[in-house]
RNA sequence: GCGGGUAUAGCUCAGGGGUUAGAGCGCCUCUCUGUGGAAGAGGAGGCCGCGGGUUCGAGACCCGCUAUCCGCCCCA
C-alpha cells in the first residue's frame, strides 16, 4: 500500500502555506505590541506533566493522549495542550519570581488521539498566550482583548467572547452539590455519558448536548451565584474592563472547560461556521497550576487559539489572504543570452525582487508560459538583439505591453510599476 | 472509543456482474523557428484505496482493513 500521512495529520502544501505565514506574522506582531515574547518547548514531555495538571479524569488524559515508551523506557506523551509545558519550562529555568509579570507567546503543534473529523485532527496547531504572575482581572481582560483584536485584525471580524467564572475549590465543591441535587433523580433518565459525567465531574453536565440534560440545566442556578467573595469581585471587575475596552462579550454559565487546572475566569469564542467542532479558541485562569508542578504559587491566565479552525472560518468567509506573488521572470530568448540572463537575475535579487529563471533550456514561449503560471507580474526578456545594446525587453504580463530599456534601469522600472 | 456515508486519471465526478474503464478541467506536443493567456488538432496519464471471498467472469456483489467525511464523545 502506498504510504500516506498518518491518520488525522495534514500536509501543509506550498499553495497554502502563505495563509499560515500570514496568520503567524499577524499573531506575533500583535502580541509583541503587548510585550509578549515567544517561547518554544519540546513537542513531547514526560506524561506525568499532563496527568498532574489536566486531571486524571479529564478526557484528554483518560483517552486522548498520544503516548508511547521510548527506548529508555520513559513514558512519553506528545503534548496535548500548550499551557502545562510552558509552566514546566518557566519553573525549570527560574523565570518565576523575577519581579515582573511574564508574558509569553507561542505557535505550536499539539496532539490528541481522537477520531478525526473536520476541524479536529490528531496533530493540530494553536497560537497560545500566557500571562504569568498576575492575579488581577486586568490580566484576564488583556488576554481577551488581544484575542478579540486578533480576530478582527485577520478579518474574521468582531467576535463574541463567552465568559464565565468557575471560582475556586470551595465554590466548585458547593456547586457540585447544587448540580447533583438539581439533576437528582432525573440522572437515571439520562444516557450513560451523562451519568458518567455526574460521577467524575458534575460541572460537565452543564455543557451536555443531551436534550434532557439541556432541559434540566436551563433551570440550574448559575455557578456565579456561588462564587467566593474575591472571585465574585474579580469577575465583576473583568466585565467592566471588557466593557471599557468595547469587547463584545456574553455571560455563558454553561462553559466550564474540560481541564482541571482552571480557576475563576474561563472563556471561549465559537463560530457557527465550524460545524460540530465550533470552538475557535478557549482559555482561562489557572492560579493553582504552577504550584501543582512544584513551583511557587503563581496566578496566571492564558489562551489557546486554533489555527486550522481560524483558517476554516476565513476560507468559509472567503477572506483573501495576502499572496506572495512572483515578481519577475527572466526569459532567455536566444542561446547566446544565458550569461546575461543569469547575471540579470542575480542583480534583481540583490535589489530584493523575487526573480525566476528557467533551469531547463525551455523555448521562449514555454518560458513565458511558466512566467504566467507562477504568477509573475513581469517578464524581462534578453536575446541577441538586447545583448547588442545592453538592453532588456520589459514586459508587463497582464497588459502585454512591453518596451525595451537599458538593462541597468530594469530594477527601478519594476519597482515603479509595483 | 461509538454510529453512519464515501473511496474510479493531477482535480471534480460518471460508469452498478460481460470484450481494449469514460467525461470536463488540468498537463504535454504541434498549428506558432523572439512572445504567455484564446482557438483547433493530436497525445500522455488509472494496482477502479488495500486484502480476501462469491462467480465462467468483479471497478461493480459480500467480508475485513485503511483512509476520509458527517454526527456522538471531546475540544483547538
Amino acid at each position: 500500500m502506498r504510504i500516506q500521512a498518518p491518520r488525522g495529520t495534514e500536509d501543509l502544501l506550498p499553495s497554502q502555506s502563505h495563509k499560515w505565514q500570514h496568520l503567524e506574522r499577524e499573531f506575533f506582531a500583535l502580541t509583541r505590541l503587548y510585550g509578549y515574547r515567544e517561547i518554544r518547548t519540546p513537542m513531547f514531555e514526560d506524561i506525568e506533566l499532563f496527568k498532574r495538571t489536566s486531571g486524571e479524569t479529564s478526557d484528554i488524559v483518560s483517552k486522548e493522549m498520544y503516548d508511547f515508551y521510548d527506548k529508555g523506557e520513559r513514558h512519553i506523551c506528545l503534548r496535548p495542550e500548550g499551557t502545562a509545558p510552558v509552566m514546566r519550562a518557566a519553573i525549570e529555568h527560574g523565570l518565576l519570581n523575577q519581579g515582573t509579570t511574564l508574558r509569553m507567546s507561542y505557535a505550536i503543534p499539539f496532539f490528541r488521539y481522537g477520531r478525526p473529523q473536520k476541524g479536529r485532527l490528531r496533530q493540530a496547531h494553536q497560537f497560545g498566550l500566557e500571562v504569568i504572575g498576575s492575579p488581577s482581572p486586568a490580566a484576564d481582560a488583556e488576554i481577551i482583548e488581544i484575542v478579540a483584536s486578533y480576530y478582527e485584525r485577520i478579518r474574521i471580524g468582531k467576535v463574541q467572547v463567552m465568559i464565565n467564572s468557575i471560582g475556586r475549590a470551595e465554590c466548585r465543591a458547593k456547586y457540585r452539590e447544587v448540580v447533583l441535587n438539581h439533576f437528582g433523580a432525573y440522572l437515571l433518565d439520562l444516557g450513560e455519558d451523562e451519568r458518567d459525567k455526574a460521577q467524575k465531574n458534575p460541572l460537565r453536565l452543564l455543557d451536555s448536548k443531551d436534550p434532557k440534560a439541556a432541559e434540566l440545566k436551563a433551570s440550574v442556578p448559575p455557578i456565579v451565584n456561588y462564587l467566593e467573595d474575591e472571585a465574585k469581585v474579580n469577575f465583576e471587575t473583568l466585565q467592566s474592563l471588557l466593557t471599557e475596552a468595547d469587547i463584545n462579550f456574553r455571560l455563558a454559565p454553561d462553559i466550564v472547560r474540560g481541564l482541571d487546572y482552571y480557576t475563576d475566569t474561563v472563556f471561549e469564542v465559537v463560530s457557527d461556521r465550524l460545524g460540530a467542532q465550533s470552538s475557535l479558541c478557549g482559555g482561562g485562569r489557572y492560579d493553582g497550576l504552577i504550584r501543582e508542578l512544584g513551583g511557587p504559587p503563581t496566578p496566571s491566565v492564558g489562551v489557546g487559539m486554533g489555527i486550522e479552525r481560524a483558517i476554516l472560518v476565513l476560507e468559509s468567509l472567503e477572506v483573501q489572504f495576502p499572496e506572495a506573488k512572483a515578481i519577475v521572470y527572466v526569459v532567455q530568448a536566444t542561446d547566446d543570452a544565458g550569461l546575461a540572463c543569469r547575471t540579470l537575475a542575480r542583480t534583481l535579487r540583490n535589489q530584493g525582487l523575487e526573480t525566476h529563471l528557467d533551469l531547463d533550456g525551455k523555448k521562449m514561449a514555454a518560458q513565458l508560459k511558466q512566467a504566467d503560471r507562477v504568477g509573475a507580474r513581469f517578464a524581462a526578456i534578453i536575446g541577441t538583439d538586447e545583448l547588442a545594446s545592453n538592453a532588456v525587453t520589459f514586459r508587463e504580463l497582464e497588459t502585454s505591453s512591453q518596451e525595451t530599456i537599458p538593462i541597468n534601469q530594469l530594477g527601478q522600472r519594476v519597482k515603479e510599476r509595483l
